[in-house]
DNA sequence: ATAAATTATATCGTTTACGATACAAAATTA
DNA sequence: TAATTTTGTATCGTAAACGATATAATTTAT
């Protein structure tokens, strides 16, 4: 038995664990809304910003065109979302917020304090999540074909 | 615009994307042994037992047979694994490794080195991977439905 | 023992990811 | 300007995830 083939010795599998395991925490609180994990990602970008261009949103969401554009599709089916030609370059496709998805950002206040309340836990300090929060910093840059040359 | 949700104060984006990242780093290695992440797990956990049951490796991985069902039929049809039928209990399917897959555990037996080869870097540290593992360890255990009550 | 409930696994439908490829609109070059 | 290359987005195919439901075998209750 080779030691390091061990899945106790994965960060990956942690990671990938751990994602898992807190998008699914999200869900109670995103299916009322009728959207998903992703799609609440694609709403934190525009309610941000509204009116980006499918790659900025590509770009921030550290994703591919063939994973996006489709998640729009599904979010535009839904009206969430519309997408326009770009009238600058007519290859671009800007993504704008509906009155639907502008109004999700009220309904969706409370999220993030709901996710805190439920995995504030003695064992898992302020410190810890700040520290996490680095590390994985670090590593996302590390690895994003975006950040390094 | 609420500042709470914004992408760059989500942990679970940070999760979300430095999973994504590092499976993807992983490609490279799997590829050539014709295996993705998922099933690198799956025998992983069966290079450390071999014949052990579809729910053994659920537990294991934290997944449901929903998943893990039509994964381990894709590796069965690769001929990495055969699933007989229990003979204790005639509806628990015990998952065994064939001679490819066992055969596999050597090929992929540098594959931690090189992962760790390959994303060492000056600020990330051992002290960093250390810490990282024991939040994540945490986190993992407070959202896992199996470890809690 | 027979019916009812439970359990282990499987199936189905939808949404993600992502490699590979296609396509059309710029930009570049000849 | 016509041909070529590049770029932004979309499409296609495959593999995961996962909720919901189905199925078959085992237990439990009656």
């Amino acid at each position: 038995m080779h030691e390091q083939l061990k899945l106790s010795n994965q960060i990956c599998f942690r990671l990938y664990t751990a994602s898992r395991l807190l998008t699914q925490a999200y869900r109670p609180f995103l299916a009322p809304l009728g959207i998903t994990y992703p799609q609440y990602l694609v709403l934190m970008v525009l309610w941000e910003q509204d009116n980006q261009m499918v790659s900025d949103i590509t770009h921030r969401l550290m994703l591919d065109t063939n994973t996006v554009t489709p998640l729009l599709q599904r979010m535009e089916r839904d009206g969430l979302v519309v997408r326009t030609k770009g009238n600058v370059d007519g290859r671009q496709r800007m993504v704008s917020l509906t009155k639907k998805g502008r109004q999700l950002e009220d309904k969706a206040q409370d999220i993030p304090r709901c996710m805190a309340t439920q995995w504030s836990q003695p064992d898992l300090e302020e410190d810890d999540i700040a520290k996490l929060t680095e590390t994985l910093d670090k590593m996302i840059h590390h690895q994003n074909p975006h950040t390094k040359e």
